[in-house]
DNA sequence: ACCTGAACACCGTTCAAGT
DNA sequence: ACCTGAACACCGTTCAAGT
């Protein structure tokens, strides 16, 4: 009894290190404190040992952030073989369309993701599988190799669950102080403010947050996936 | 003659520093050495300048990030004006691809340019300006405003001219030695390599760069506006 | 084989001091 | 007003030493 609560730190120290557990502890500190919070030092902290201890396991920073990644996305295969979803070759546009928002949900959970994503240089397993996967539901779909490659293209990051989010919200209100500035800003920018002007006013509250991330990404997906189809029908 | 030669270096850094010359400094650096090579001190080194006087003229290294995404903006701005172009009303799909495309061009000039726009926070008033003036095609080439402000969602970073580039190629050549490789990936990526198999093959030295980036980038855009273009015509 | 401490070569930035 | 030198609190990483 006097031993079981005395010792438990140690217990927890003993745990032995190892690749998946450093990665592990890295994913969860990034998701909590964000990507500038995950450095070697501060997550060798998080594992109670020192920040030297870590290139036994993982060879270096860069190396780190590629299994972080890799990671994320044995993450969306997992959930992507948890779901249910029509046969490619019946319905490619629903298929597609599940798999990359199965895709952005999973994005969600790891906001760091895209721009950790973004600057890696090669292509691990993980990520060759996901895309064969997307290229799989074109081809079974009925596209022809040609016209899927340039599917892919036009997908790009959509393909992973997520786009560059440009103008994040980041409480962007309108409130009354810049409201004096808005109307400042008419004279310059007529078209923004028109369009703030009429598309704001759907419910009080949405006007922090007047654009609806999700919706958008739907739009955009489908505009997508339509223009996709018109593509593949005339090649037939 | 004697002066003349003899004082040149100190004539360089005669020239007082300013927020417009460490910017442009900023802005050549990055172009020559990429983004990493730009440290408040390696700038300072390349204006024959002590770090610390830096902050006279810029407030810290986000804010210099910010002034020179401004530069590149500002760079797009006036290549537009320099660009024949027709008018929204007439021809919407057309005035929209030149800007779009004209904006690529830029930034194919900064490759940096994408990244670090990623990551700024604030919306400058050259972003605003940029935004605004895409909105301005689209309002007058008969969108809604409500419309117009999903497409604007819909062509995300593509907008300013650059999308996510997954997948670099980087030298990816398929030469003899990871052709063996391919073999063994057929098993699990087999879509992949059905496509690679079939698509490469146009012109031996496309092998290595298979994936032309401005055709790719045309097609996606290309699929965004037409799909647009239906959308639009479908709320009329 | 695994972990550590000290050290190295970098960062961005503060602050008091120079002109 | 503008520039500087020293210093601070961080990085990632190397290396020799411990067990």
């Amino acid at each position: 009894m006097a031993g079981r609560s005395g010792v438990e730190p140690d217990v927890r120290a003993r745990v032995p290190l190892s690749r998946q557990r450093v990665l592990r502890a890295a994913v969860d500190l990034a998701d909590r404190e964000g990507i500038d919070a995950l450095t070697m030092r501060r997550l060798a902290q998080e594992l109670d040992v020192e920040a030297m201890s870590l290139y036994h396991h993982i060879a270096g920073k860069e190396l780190l952030l590629d299994g972080i990644v890799e990671l994320v996305l044995d993450e969306m295969q997992q959930e992507m073989a948890e779901v249910e979803t029509p046969p490619a070759a019946e319905d490619w546009q629903a298929a597609l369309r599940k798999r990359v928002l199965t895709a952005r949900q999973v994005m969600m959970r790891h906001k760091w993701a895209p721009q950790v994503l973004e600057t890696r240089t090669v292509m691990s397993p993980s990520i060759i599988a996901w895309f064969d996967a997307v290229l799989g539901v074109l081809v079974e779909g009925g596209f022809s190799y040609d016209l899927a490659h340039h599917a892919m293209h036009a997908l790009g990051s959509r393909a992973l669950g997520f786009t560059q989010e440009l103008f994040e919200p980041d409480g962007a209100e309108v409130d009354d102080q810049n409201a004096a500035m808005l109307e400042q800003m008419a004279e310059h920018f007529p078209y923004i403010v028109g369009m703030m002007a009429e598309v704001v006013h759907d419910g009080p509250e949405d006007t922090l947050g007047w654009c609806d991330d999700q919706t958008e990404f739907e739009f955009g997906l489908d505009v997508l996936l339509d223009g996709l189809e018109r593509r593949r029908q005339r090649t037939r």
